[in-house]
DNA sequence: TTTAGCACTCAGCAGCATAGAGTGCTAACA
DNA sequence: TGTTAGCACTCTATGCTGCTGAGTGCTAAA
C-alpha cells in the first residue's frame, strides 16, 4: 500500500462520508488534487478494489469504501479531530442545568451525544458493583404497612413497601432500624449474607417476617441495581441520513432499537475494553446490525468502569468526529457523575 | 341519514380499517350484503360524500372515511368490542412478573398497550399531587457529605446528596432528623413552608445550611415529582402499518415522538376528562399530528386521577378495539398502582 | 326507487429510448 | 516503466408512451 493509494483511499472515504454517493475517479482528481489524472486514479482504484478496500455498487458507478476500507481508514489514515469550541460549549451547557439525579444525567448525555453525532446514542446506566451497606430505615406508613429504605455507600438508595404484622409498633421499628444499622454498617452484602445474619436472626427472631423482607430489599439493592437500562436517543436524528431513504432500512433499524436486550449486551461488552472502541459492520457480532457501525467507550467513577456510552450509525459515519465526541463525552460524564454520586454538587 | 346510509358508512369504515384501501361500491355490495346493487350503493355514497362523511382520493378510486365519518362512526355506529380471552390473558400475565416499582409498571403498561393496539403507546407517569410529609432522614456518608431522604405519605421517596459543614457529627444528624420528624410529620408541604419553618429555624438555627438543603429537597419531592415523564412504546409496531410505506410519514411521526413536551401536553390535557377520549385527526390541537388519531384515558389511585395512558395511531385505527383496550388497561393499571403505591403487594 | 349499461377518468405499470456517469482497456507519450 | 488521453462499453436513472383495470357518474329502463 503505497502513499498514493493511501491518499486515494482517504479521498474516497472522505468523499463518501460527506456525500453518501459512490466516488468516481474524476471527482477525486478534481476535488482532492492528487496531481494525477483520473486515469491514473482509476488504476489505483482497481488495485484498491482487488485488495478489498473499496467496492463498486455496480459497473458504472463510482467506488464505495468496504468494511475493510473503513477499518484501514480508522486505524491508519484518520486524523484525530478536535471538538469545535461550539461543540464543547454545547456539552458544557447541557450539563449546567438539570443535573439533579443520575437518571437526568444519563438522559441528557444521550441527547447531547445524538445531537452532536447525528447518530443514535446509547447510554448504559451506571452499574455499581460491590458497595457497602450504609443505612437502613424502617418507616411506618399506614396501619399495617411500612417502608424499608436502604442506603448504600455509593449513594444508591432503594425503597419498598412491606406488609407488617399488626403487633409491631413504630418504636419497634425504630429499634429494629437501630440494631440493623449498628450491626451491618460498612459491610458488603456478601459478608452480611454469609456471616452475620444468623446472629441477627437470633437476636431479633420475633421480627423474622420483617427482617426477611428487609433483607430481600437489601439484596436487590445490590443485585437488581443492575437495573441495566439503556437510554436511547436521537433515533430520528439518524433517520434523516440518506441511507434511510428506503423504508425497509428504517424498519430494521427501529426494530433493532426495540430489542433492548441486544443493545445492552452490545454496550456491556464494549465496556470491557479501555478507551473508545470502533466496530465496523460485520465486526459487530449481531447479524441484524451488520450494516451499521458502533463507536463506544466506558465511563467510570473513581477509577472504576461502571457503564458505557455508545453511538450507533451507518457504516458511513464521520468516524474522526464521532470518536472525539464519544471520547470527550465519557470524560465529561465521568466527571459529572463523580460529583453527583460521591456528592459535592449542590 | 337513513338506515341504509348508516350501513354503507359502517361498511366503508370497517373495510377501510381492515384493508387500508379505498372501498368501492362493488366491494360493499359483495362483502357486506346490503341486498342492493352496486349502483344503489354508488348513489348512497354520492350522498355521503356530499354530506362530508367520506372522501375520494381521486376520481377513479373508491371512498375513504373522512374525519367526520370516523367521528360519526365512533359516536353512533361503532359497537363496543370485548377483549378476547387471549388479550386479557396477555395483560394479566404482563403484570405478573416485574411489578416491583412504579417505573417498571409504567414501562410494562406501555409495552402491553402498543403490543395489543399496534399503535404507539404513551403512558404518563403518575403525578401525585398533594401529599403529606412522612419521614425525613439524614444519613452521614463521607467526611463532609450526607444524604437526605424524604418519604411522603403516598410512598414517594426522594433522596439527594448534600454537603455538610465539618462541624456536624452523625449524632447531630440523628437529632436533626428526629426534631424534623416530630415537628413536620403529617403536614402538607404548603403548611410546612408557610408556618412552621420559622419556628424550626429558630430552634435549629445553627444547622441552617443543612436545613436549607433539606427543605429544598422536600419541596422538590412535591413539585418536582411532577417528573412528568412519558413512556413511549411500540413506535416500530405502528410503522409496519401501510400508512407508513412512505418515508416522509415515518419521519414526521418519529419527529413527533421526540417532542416529549408536546406529547406530554397532549396526554395531560386528556386527563381532565373522565373515561376514554377519542380525538380524530384535526380534533387534535397540534398541527403536526393532524393526520393521526388518539385514544386516551386517565388512570387513578384511590379515586384521584394521577396520570393517563394513550394510544396514537393512524386515523384508520381499530377504534372499537383500541377503546376497549385502553379502557381495560386504565382499570388494570389503577389497580396495580394502588397495590404498589399504597403497599400491600410483596 | 332501483338497477343495468355504458362512457369516462385516472392511477399504476410495463416497455422503451435516451442521457449521463463511470469504468476498463489500449495505445501513445515522457 | 509509469502516466495519460481517448474510446467503447456498461449500467442506472429518467422520462415518455400506451395499456389495463378499478371505479365512478349518468341515463334510461324496470
Amino acid at each position: 500500500m503505497d502513499d498514493r493509494k493511501r491518499k486515494v483511499l482517504l479521498a474516497i472515504v472522505h468523499d463518501y462520508i460527506a456525500t453518501a454517493e459512490p466516488v468516481g475517479s474524476r471527482t477525486i482528481a478534481k476535488k482532492y488534487r492528487l496531481g494525477v489524472s483520473p486515469a491514473t486514479i482509476r488504476n489505483e482504484m482497481a488495485d484498491l478494489e482487488e485488495q478489498g478496500y473499496i467496492e463498486q455498487p455496480h459497473t458504472s458507478a463510482g467506488r464505495v469504501p468496504s468494511e475493510r476500507g473503513y477499518r484501514y481508514y480508522v486505524d491508519y489514515l484518520m486524523e484525530k479531530e478536535q471538538l469545535s469550541r461550539e461543540e464543547e460549549e454545547i456539552i458544557r451547557r447541557g450539563y449546567e442545568t438539570k443535573v439533579k439525579d443520575v437518571g437526568q444525567v444519563i438522559h441528557k448525555t444521550g441527547q447531547l451525544l445524538s445531537q452532536l453525532t447525528h447518530c443514535t446514542a446509547m447510554v448504559l446506566t451506571p452499574q455499581i458493583g460491590t458497595s457497602c451497606f450504609r443505612h437502613i430505615q424502617l418507616v411506618p406508613m399506614h396501619s399495617s404497612q411500612a417502608m424499608v429504605i436502604v442506603v448504600m455507600d455509593n449513594g444508591i438508595v432503594h425503597h419498598r413497601m412491606i406488609e407488617t404484622p399488626d403487633s409491631i409498633s413504630s418504636t419497634d421499628m425504630e429499634t429494629l432500624s437501630k440494631v440493623l444499622n449498628a450491626k451491618l454498617q460498612g459491610l458488603t452484602m456478601e459478608s452480611i449474607k454469609l456471616t452475620l445474619m444468623k446472629e441477627i436472626y437470633l437476636e431479633l427472631g420475633r421480627y423474622k417476617h420483617i427482617l426477611d423482607l428487609a433483607m430481600e430489599l437489601m439484596q436487590d439493592s445490590l443485585v437488581l441495581k443492575t437495573e441495566d437500562k439503556i437510554y436511547l436517543g436521537g433515533v430520528f436524528n439518524m433517520l434523516s441520513q440518506p441511507e434511510f431513504h428506503n423504508v425497509e432500512k428504517v424498519k430494521t433499524m427501529l426494530s433493532i432499537m426495540e430489542q433492548e436486550k441486544m443493545l445492552h449486551e452490545l454496550l456491556a461488552c464494549e465496556s470491557q475494553d479501555d478507551g473508545v472502541t470502533v466496530r465496523i459492520g460485520g465486526e459487530i457480532k449481531y447479524n441484524v446490525i451488520r450494516d451499521y457501525s458502533m463507536v463506544a467507550a466506558p465511563y467510570s467513577v473513581s477509577g472504576q468502569k461502571i457503564g458505557s456510552i455508545g453511538v450507533l450509525g451507518p457504516t458511513r459515519m464521520e468516524y474522526a468526529k464521532v470518536i472525539s465526541i464519544v471520547d470527550f463525552m465519557t470524560a465529561n460524564l465521568s466527571q459529572v457523575l463523580e460529583r453527583l454520586i460521591l456528592g459535592g454538587g449542590k
